[in-house]
DNA sequence: AAGGTATATACTTTCAAAGGTATGTTGACG
DNA sequence: CGTCAACATACCTTTGAAAGTATATACCTT
């Protein structure tokens, strides 16, 4: 199974994530929106799906794929020690401290 | 060249860049504190310089390497459009208004 | 039951990143 | 000037993800 990182990696894949913030979609909608074959759309969805970005709700013979917070979540938590480096305001700075406080 | 989201899809090179959070390090710096070895630790700086996560400055026969910001950025620009999915409107709202209260 | 639709998966090939090892390069210092 | 220290890079090998193609599965419609 890929990491969260992995599974960002690829342009498509987040192509899928875009596509779908719009709101859930089947297979056929996204491989015919962003020109992939059903094949590899499946694939991809396989992936995201194993790595919680994506959630499935079968409808006869369609699939619906929709988004997960999750993984989003991993990656914001991830990123935030990262930001004083860009956001060096005193007020943000606290708010951190308080973060890290408050998660002990 | 690798993408964003591809260096950082490497636990090894996330070790890395939490390591220089704390502050420039040269390269046996890096390679002792993350059990790699020299060569290994010098090509995923290379990758990281190439992708912009990190500046490297000369001093003698040591190369001081250094954080830079903008493809932390990059990735906290991507993560913005999904924030809705975790972060509800009254979250928002709650640190809009510090924002404002803070900024005067 | 038959045929069509929507999707998943098996199989193969390709390709490039990652690690290991050896060697090159540059500067310090006796 | 020779040697050591710190680092970069060239070369080779391995490995696994990605794409393409073909096929399997499930469900609807008539």
């Amino acid at each position: 199974m890929l990491t969260t990182f992995e599974v960002l990696s690829l342009p498509a894949r987040r192509e899928i994530l875009e596509r779908l913030r719009s709101g859930p979609s089947s297979v056929s909608e996204l491989s015919d929106a962003l020109g992939l074959s059903q094949p590899i759309t499946s694939k991809h969805l396989r992936v995201l799906k194993d790595a919680g970005f994506v959630s499935v709700r079968p409808d006869a013979q369609r699939r619906w794929y929709e988004l997960r917070p999750e993984p989003f979540v991993e990656v914001a938590q991830w990123l935030e020690p990262y930001r004083w480096m860009w956001e060096d305001r005193l007020d943000r700075l606290g708010r951190y401290l308080d973060d890290e406080e408050a998660s002990r």
